[in-house]
DNA sequence: TGAATAATGTTACTACCATTCACATGGGTA
DNA sequence: TACCCATGTGAATGGTAGTAACATTATTCA
């Protein structure tokens, strides 16, 4: 059996009529998969209108080109993180300390969980303005760090207190740092002898203590 | 004037005999000069041959394919990365505290100064073990963070001494947060009220008091 | 010195890719 | 019902990676 499609043949050489239905989604869905076997830069557009069954030039009518559609993609991939993220904090519940530490986990877990999204967010390079949803869209995520980092030093005296956001850039870089260099499995730099999240967990409470915001 | 070369001359037109006579050389300069321009994704491997002036099978005498090329720039850019910190280093002089400062201060200078080396070292996606050479030079570079890690803690009692290779593995993935993320004047995700340089210095230092090892 | 040989470059080719254009289809609406 | 327009097709353009057979030059060694 060859693997070649003919058009108005889907993936699983299921019949479908002239119109897809739902091209741009199924677009969407069947880059991802690519990404996640292959990385943003490894798959061609060609690819991705092959495991849709839809001739090379379809995607056209949805997508201005390859890089909208990982600026689709890693909007979207920005809003699941914002969401991530926020449900980690969960309102900084039992406490803001234990609920911080969690939305740092939820940054590597989102990082091993959705390869996929991580790298068409983070290495794609995308230039950064991209859409404007791309820019709400990371504002939102970054929002949830802020707000975390804004309740947990509530309690600080004011001399003590630092900018809350350079706080929120500082979780953002480490848990970015870590992720980047170590988060996925096969793709890391250098063989560690301790888990990403261990690695991150230890540099936040140091971090933490630095602050003066020790669990003790 | 068309931009188009002939075979046997190089950029400028300049003609040289049918060999090149370091081709190999002249390559690796080129794609630097291109990964500058437009990232380590962003150029092709003929654009590299019409710059030095070479057929596009020529580059294939010296490397594999492509990413051979990636690696072996890569590899290059870990070496003068490693250098960079070093001198950065100098043996912990004058003091180790602002030694160690003026190592992260050199990372971020290394991706500020040499984007091209640091898109081809962390971006260009190369499977990590991809050349013995580029692993040998990765570790060298880490080499001299664990190093002044060591001197770094070496005052500190055994009680409260942190191991050196988490804590080198915090400075390196704190660093490389800031500098993925906002270290490329251009390319940053998300525009930051400080420089990098700033964020990262006081990242440090709070990392370094969490540990105990404040200034005062 | 003068082959023989190895190294390095060229041309020509295959196979693939992104993108565009003119055209085809058929769902939605007046 | 008839038309329009969003959506999909096929073919064409011009680009890319990589390979193979051939050309040229550098090097070696008898």
């Amino acid at each position: 059996m060859s693997a070649s499609k003919r058009a108005g043949e889907n993936r699983d050489g299921e019949k479908r009529g002239y119109h897809h239905g739902n091209l741009a989604e199924a677009l969407v869905q069947a880059a991802l998969d690519l990404i996640a076997k292959v990385g943003p830069a490894g798959f061609s557009f060609a690819e991705v209108t092959r495991a849709v069954g839809v001739s090379p030039a379809a995607p056209y009518r949805h997508f201005k080109d390859r890089e909208a559609l990982m600026a689709a993609i890693a909007s979207r991939g920005f809003d699941k993180f914002a969401e991530a993220l926020a449900k980690a904090w969960k309102d900084g519940k039992p406490d803001a300390l234990s609920a911080f530490k969690n939305v740092g986990q939820a940054y590597l877990a989102f990082a091993r969980k959705e390869p996929a999204y991580f790298a068409a967010m983070f290495e794609a390079r995308l230039s950064p303005g991209s859409t404007r949803e791309l820019t709400q869209a990371t504002e939102r995520a970054f929002g949830v760090l802020r707000q975390a980092c804004d309740a947990l030093i509530e309690g600080l005296p004011d001399g003590k207190r630092p900018p809350s956001l350079m706080m929120a850039l500082h979780v953002w870089t480490m848990s970015h740092g870590i992720a980047s260099l170590f988060g996925r499995g096969d793709a890391a730099r250098r063989a560690i002898p301790m888990t990403p999240e261990e690695l991150l967990e230890a540099n936040i409470l140091i971090y933490l203590d630095g602050l003066g915001l020790s669990d003790n």
